[in-house]
DNA sequence: AGTGCCTGCCC
DNA sequence: ATTCTGC
DNA sequence: GCAGAATGGGCAGGCACT
């Protein structure tokens, strides 16, 4: 890069915004062979031709996701609406500026949920004002909105006290797919992520089921829904993992071998008008209406209306035993709008549940460091579970969260004292993938909780349990507290792990891959 | 063709 | 995804 | 209560290299 600025004869022009713009769309459109080379090409021209400052917010600018400079998508909408705000400063007069300002961020935050697109937004804004904008600019049709999200609860009895004498239901949380599906007036169909990804050619079986099953008074509607593996043979829910393996490009119908099932909970529009406003009760007796069932195709998520703590925790126990992560529990009539982007909802996953979750005594045996405010300490360790047979430790899982800076220090303080240059001989793992920074006596044991157990491709715990290259390790592994009264060795065992895994099944024929089972 | 590594997207 | 922290 | 920033496993896809 050097080399190629002090052999410039002449000064690039000035960067302009709408040069660098188009040269991040070229960077985007570049691919196949020699891409990188030619996206660092573009790079390079962008940075050869910016002065003062400018190198500084473009490298800013690259590091994906935000600007690294505090400024996010708030407080963009933030300045959106100080903008309009301040242009319509003379035109409203009730209420201090201030209290008008904070209205108008309050407003462009709640159509930037609805419609997330700029591109609508701002020329409505420009149009017909603020004040005007929740009507110029709402919910549309083949735009998706930010869905609505639920907040974690810890216990069945925090449901029953939050909604006391209030309506609610509880529905299965399906380990699956968030989807927005939307059914245009024309009659075709497009899907969206959680993210507001348009992932419409991903799911060519979903779009048929939907046209099919779709009831002939619904000209359009929108679907808000989970997409889950299903086995269709034995009539069961698939890991999500299974789920994962489908193609995500250019998939034809035909070629699929996951077969979605998709578990539909409410309905955010219908027939040309927005449902977001209506109750859920109202909403969820609209979608009933608007689609058949199909087992295995297209059901309703399994729900119960109840505010009974036994039936819920029996519920609850069902919908774990059905493959389901959980619980979400919605209020029915009061406070119960669809809310895009807010999290009014409950959940209730058995890993919140100290009663359910799963838990293991794990041995930190490497780190990795920190990035940003855990610069200068470990941000990661690397934990083991232990094979007394073969008296090695085998690498589960890596965790980072669960601690806060405080007890992460002691941590860091503790295990320094324990480096050691290389891995013991009896550490077992896969070199590469998961290689630590740095290497330590085994000496601590420290309890994990986990959201559940997968198969890995890179990590070896119960290696020789399964047939292939793979071991188990951790769903959201989270740090609970040391075990000072274990010993390395007394950490939970390979074998315990294996057995966890294949009881998370119990309940469900069907099991890991055929190449997956266990070694006889 | 096969492997390794990285990214972007799911959770 | 979970968790912690600062506002 | 919320937003931001740390961090997790794992998949397909795509490029580079052998």
């Amino acid at each position: 890069m050097r080399r190629s600025s002090q052999t410039m004869i002449h000064k690039p022009p000035p960067l302009t915004v709408a040069k660098v713009l188009e040269t991040f769309r070229r960077i985007a459109k570049e691919s196949g062979k020699n891409s990188k080379e030619k996206k660092k090409n573009h790079v390079r021209a962008l940075l050869v031709a910016a002065c003062d400052c400018e190198p500084k917010y473009l490298i800013r600018l690259l590091l994906k996701d935000k600007l690294r400079i505090g400024l996010s998508e708030l407080s963009l909408l933030e300045a959106l609406a100080c903008a309009a705000a301040y242009a319509e400063k003379h035109s409203v007069s009730c209420g201090s500026f201030q209290s008008d300002l904070s209205k108008a961020v309050d407003v462009l935050k709640g159509v930037h949920s609805m419609v997330p697109v700029y591109e609508r937004i701002v020329p409505a804004l420009l149009d017909g004002g603020v004040w005007n904008l929740a009507d110029t600019c709402s919910f549309s049709l083949g735009i998706p909105c930010e869905p609505m999200l639920s907040a974690p609860a810890k216990s069945v009895s925090e449901i029953v006290n939050r909604y006391h004498g209030i309506e609610y239901t509880c529905e299965y949380k399906y380990d699956g797919i968030r989807a927005q599906i939307h059914c245009m007036d024309d009659g075709s169909i497009r899907i969206f992520s959680r993210k507001l990804e348009c992932c419409t050619n991903q799911y060519p079986d979903v779009i048929l089921a939907v046209k099919r099953l779709k009831r002939v008074p619904v000209k359009s509607c929108v679907l808000d829904c989970e997409i889950v593996g299903y086995d269709s043979e034995q009539m069961k829910i698939l890991p999500l993992q299974k789920l994962m393996t489908r193609g995500r490009k250019g998939v034809h119908v035909d070629n699929i071998k996951i077969n979605a099932c998709i578990f539909a909970f409410d309905l955010l529009y219908l027939n040309g008008q927005s449902l977001l406003q209506e109750q859920l009760k109202i909403r969820r007796k609209l979608l009933k209406d608007s689609f058949e069932v199909e087992t295995g195709i297209l059901q309703f998520a399994t729900a119960l209306d109840s505010s009974n703590l036994d039936e819920i925790q029996v519920f609850l126990d069902k919908a774990v035993n059905a493959s389901c992560e959980g619980l979400v529990i919605k209020t029915l009539s009061v406070d119960a709008a669809y809310e895009p982007g807010k999290a009014k909802w409950v959940k209730l996953k058995k890993d919140y549940l100290e009663s359910m979750w799963d838990s293991l005594d794990l041995v930190p045996i490497g780190a990795y460091f920190g990035k940003g405010r855990r610069t200068a300490f470990y941000g990661t360790f690397l934990l083991a579970c232990y094979d007394p047979d073969k008296e090695e430790f085998q690498t589960v899982t890596k965790a980072g969260t669960g601690f806060s800076e405080e007890v992460l220090k002691e941590h860091c303080q503790i295990l320094s004292s324990k480096m050691i240059p290389k891995p013991k001989p009896y550490y077992r793992h896969i070199s590469g993938k998961t290689t630590p920074d740095v290497w330590f006596e085994p000496s601590e044991v420290w309890e994990v909780k986990a959201g559940g157990l997968t198969i890995s491709p890179v990590y070896c715990a119960g290696s020789d349990i399964l047939n292939s290259n793979k071991g188990f390790s951790l769903r959201n592994p989270t740090l609970i507290r040391p075990r000072e009264d274990k010993s390395p060795e007394q950490a939970t065992t390979s074998k315990q792990i294996a057995e966890m895994y294949f009881r998370q099944w119990q309940g469900n024929p069907h099991m890991p891959p055929d190449d997956e089972e266990i070694n006889s």
